[in-house]
DNA sequence: TACCAGGAGAAAA
DNA sequence: TTTTCTCATGGT
């Protein structure tokens, strides 16, 4: 980024966002592992899907990593199948509960240190820097700010940033701007997300939107 | 019908 | 190293 992540501007439009939506109460999910296997699911792919594979999972007995792991992976694809890119995701959830299970599950996972807790989502094939941060701010409330798609695109509108910036450059802007607030970071990125799909995509033409008064371009 | 969704990894250039 | 391609269902 040419230049840091100006604090005053991301809490106005924070703020803004709080006021038109409410809290988001995210992330849906029982357990860390049930939060973890949504954020595999939920890869480039409308949650109303993911609730269908997590249900099948669930009506199957079959949301456990040791389940997931003896089951083969054709039947865990047919069981995921409505969260779309089934056969890869298949794959992505044996690798990721391999993982899970090396390192002692919810409780083992939740004794590692952040960094080093990131170093090992990162580590299973399957799992980039955005799932890894889901996993970190939601399944164990870690002062990660998630980065995606929404989150460039609001933010370039605003003018913050170029869309095509790298995804540790942005992580560490905010993080740095706004300082380590877990319930911040997990409201910040749900609203986010929540505007996005109200006004970038249903309202291309920004009518009624919460951001036009703060947004340079007028279009945010 | 065409497009997009709470991405990531492999292949190609 | 950077860009392009592939994976796929379900809602609008």
């Amino acid at each position: 980024m040419s230049r840091v992540l100006d604090s005053e501007s991301l809490k106005r439009v924070y703020a803004r966002m709080f006021t038109a939506y409410g809290p988001q109460h995210w992330w849906p999910g029982e357990t860390p592992f049930e939060i973890m296997v949504g954020a595999v699911l939920t890869q480039n792919t409308a949650w109303t899907n993911v609730e269908k594979a997590i249900d099948r999972l669930k009506s199957a007995d079959a949301l456990s990593a040791e389940v997931i792991l003896h089951l083969p992976e054709s039947r865990v694809a047919e069981l995921i199948r409505p969260a779309g890119y089934f056969n890869v995701k298949a794959r992505r959830l044996r690798n990721f509960c391999a993982v899970y299970r090396e390192n002692g599950g919810d409780e083992g996972l939740a004794r590692l240190d952040t960094h080093d807790l990131r170093n090992r989502l990162l580590g299973v094939n399957g799992v980039g820097p955005e799932t890894a941060d889901d996993m970190l701010l939601y399944a164990f409330a870690r002062p990660v700010f998630v980065i995606d798609a929404y989150t460039r695109r609001i933010g370039g509108r605003l003018g913050w940033y170029r869309r095509d910036e790298g995804y540790e450059t942005l992580r560490h802007g905010f993080e740095t701007a706004l300082g380590a607030d877990v319930r911040l970071f997990d409201e910040y990125h749900a609203l986010l997300v929540t505007h996005g799909k109200d006004v970038c995509r249903k309202r291309p033409r920004c009518e009624g939107c919460c951001l036009r008064e703060v947004c340079p371009t007028g279009n945010a």
